[in-house]
DNA sequence: ATATATTTAGACAGACTAGTCTAAATATAT
DNA sequence: ATATATTTAGACTAGTCTGTCTAAATATAT
């Protein structure tokens, strides 16, 4: 089959663009350009842009938990997975261009009409804070905070460091984050 | 002066909506209509729309400040001033429309070339990472982490919280940040 | 009263946008 | 071999955008 030929080269692309200049800056124009596609194809597999974000924001999610898993699998003290979940997000930054999260950054992009795009996102916000929930509940940590204060904790020391990265261009406040997480666990 | 009246007419109709829709995707022509101003006397106070996001962005974070010393003068025990900073964004955030923090707002919103407005947006944050260590330093908290530690701990929460408050337009976030921060001063 | 500063309405340029459509080519499946 | 699915190039609509410009009106300052 073709089709996932280019719509995987369609969610690349645009995926680096969204990523890169953000939803609304980058045109079809310039996605189709780039992936080297024509323009009846783009709309052959995606019926809108919004389609497509949507798509993209899926498949990074899905991305991001594979990755989790094989990131994890390596570390044996399950205690060191809460804060292996900040090193592996300092590694995808580092290899991704040190732009934030790319699920932070399409929220902070929409419009004031965008709704259901907007519910999209709330949905796999959620995902992600619940696979950080389990990763906290398997850890056997101190019980300084209870599983959930700590996995609030670590939600929002990674979502804060990430809009650090994203201004600063560096992952200093990722580390920061994992030095404060280590002393609680 | 009629100057600084449309100036500030200007600052406000444009800060509103660039907060509510976001920077790139508000028009001078939404700004101008608005808030009932001629094209020409647009480009008499600002010669761009980069130059007008720059001022909205200034305006921000000085009213930030004054908001704060207001709020923070209110509160007498030095170590309640940190929540109090917590507080003071729910505050805010309810009086504005849950949508989270407009500078990291206009961060997330920044295309690939605008690199002078992403040194400000810099310049900023820090100013506001500086304002929340002064907070910390003269709050004679526990020191169950240096204040360095817990300052990057008050401004990591307190983006991450808004982050959430932009996704989930609730102030859920910034409580638990507060009840967070709360147990380790 | 005169000069300067400010504001107005609106036309305009040049470029961009998302999405539709046609007509033809190519690949795949049966 | 034939039918269907996929891809192509590119014209096209109908609108958006930022920024420039003109010409006239109004306000302010001296």
């Amino acid at each position: 089959m073709k089709e996932n030929n280019l719509r995987q080269r369609l969610l690349d692309t645009a995926g680096r663009l969204f990523y890169e200049q953000g939803y609304k800056q980058t045109g079809i124009n310039q996605i189709i350009e780039e992936a080297a596609i024509a323009r009846g194809s783009f709309y052959y597999h995606f019926s809108s842009k919004a389609e497509l974000l949507a798509a993209y924001l899926d498949r990074f999610v899905n991305e991001w938990f594979v990755g989790a898993d094989v990131y994890l699998a390596k570390i044996s003290d399950p205690k060191a997975r809460i804060t292996g979940l900040i090193d592996y997000r300092i590694a995808n930054q580092k290899k991704n261009g040190l732009s934030g999260c790319a699920l932070l950054k399409a929220n902070a992009g929409l419009e004031a009409g965008d709704d259901e795009l907007r519910k999209h996102i709330r949905v796999l916000k959620q995902k992600m804070h619940d696979y950080i929930a389990k990763v906290v509940a398997a850890s056997g940590h101190r019980q300084i905070l209870t599983n959930e204060a700590l996995t609030d904790m670590v939600v929002l020391l990674s979502d804060g460091a990430l809009v650090g990265t994203a201004i600063f261009h560096n992952t200093s406040d990722l580390e920061k984050a994992g030095t404060l997480i280590s002393q609680l666990i």
